[in-house]
DNA sequence: TAGGTTAGTTGCAAAGTAACACTAAGTGCG
DNA sequence: CGCACTTAGTGTTACTTTGCAACTAACCTA
């Protein structure tokens, strides 16, 4: 076994590297994202994203860095987590002489969140990404990555890439239809959502059960487990 | 104008942090990928991916550490550059307690790179991803790196979101298609390639201009520069 | 029993894609 | 001169995917 070295890692400055997440829910039939007013400086009283500086002491990686902001910041389980990009430079944020930034976007079950304001936070409110967000100016640089990750969600959800996490554990293809529908701020066809989904196998029936409306009741679905399709 | 605080910018240690590059090329009408061995522990004698430390002092974005990197490492210009994604952990290196890389996937054009072994690297070679690589242990996570990296290049080509930055200023069409293929590492077909390309604006013709085979002569076309179609 | 609502399927037309054949334009050779 | 060969570029046709709409099924209420 190779002895790890005992060589200091570096000797070049390293730089303030932060996880900032962009937390999207639907509700009210819309697509929102979560954002927090910052109390100081810089861009004081602008909504911004939240976000939390990375602790190596604490975060075994960089996705649970991202659990941890969500959990810390927002008291919330991010049923869906995926990283977007990273940002980084000299000029990004008056605080640090180079800042790093490693975006997530997490998709999060309706109502599972009652935004409390925090720590340097003046308020905290969810708005929906395409009614109330393009006039809205933003801190930082957080406006366009919103934007991307909102962006890549539909096209996700345009070509059936799921982010199943953030689903009920259980529901009918109407639910998830409308889920999607929702997701994409657009309607979809029923035959050809449903042939679609055949295709690929994301979904299965449970056997035998059903679920009440006061109408025709429908089969219930459970998301597959990741199947490596090899 | 908001004072900037004098604020020491956190207590908190931060990763160590590098910047990958999975080095695409296409050779011998094969797409490869270049790789350095390592001189030194850990994964001393093991195929890696050239990378370096971010020198938060000379670079000032992301991308230019990429840049740079590819230029001091390489002696190459990255006609294409694309962040993949960032990977971070405690466990990654024994070098460091935490390492954070971001991964950046570079085209460059065939032949603009004559590889030469350096500081710390025994050897540089490039490797046929399809045929070469999959059965070669890599240092580090190296290995899925690559191989997302060469998927996501392909699904671009794919969809023909071409990274153009990596194709020489002028070209025929049929040079261009053959340039996709190898990418690709599969044939397409002519017709419905030059419809597809027409759809987009990728690409403009140079009026009256044409180029000499012993057949017959093509038009001339050049990649249309970034229209913000809106 | 009729009517309303949602679940689920079927048929068809429109659009997009792939396979293949065809014409066009140049070179070189008999 | 004209034919064979090669690449450039276009049409034609068949197939696949998608969107639209109609239809049946199941359940409730009145």
């Amino acid at each position: 076994m190779p002895r790890p070295e005992p060589t200091p890692p570096s000797p070049y400055p390293m730089p303030f590297t932060r996880v900032e997440t962009v937390t999207l829910s639907l509700m009210e039939a819309r697509l929102r994202v979560l954002l927090v007013r910052r109390a100081a400086a810089p861009f004081a009283e602008t909504w911004a994203l939240p976000g939390g500086v990375l602790r190596i002491d604490r975060d075994a990686s960089l996705e649970a860095a991202a659990r941890r902001v969500l959990r810390e910041r927002l008291a919330v389980d991010a049923g869906d987590l995926q990283q977007m990009e990273t940002v980084g430079g000299a000029q990004r944020d008056p605080r640090a002489p180079w800042t790093l930034s490693v975006v997530y976007r997490a998709l999060v079950p309706a109502g599972s969140l009652v935004p409390v304001p925090g720590k340097r936070v003046r308020e905290v409110a969810w708005f929906d990404v395409d009614h109330e967000l393009p006039s809205r100016p933003l801190a930082f640089d957080h406006g366009p990555l919103i934007a991307r990750a909102v962006a890549r969600l539909r096209a996700d959800v345009a070509r059936l890439e799921l982010p199943l996490g953030a689903l009920a554990p259980t529901f009918t293809l109407g639910e998830l239809q409308a889920w999607c529908e929702q997701l994409l701020g657009r309607n979809l066809d029923k035959s050809s959502f449903r042939r679609r989904l055949a295709e690929r196998d994301l979904v299965e029936a449970l056997p035998g059960e059903r679920r009440e409306g006061p109408f025709r009741p429908a089969q219930v679905y459970r998301a597959r487990e990741a199947t490596p399709h090899d």
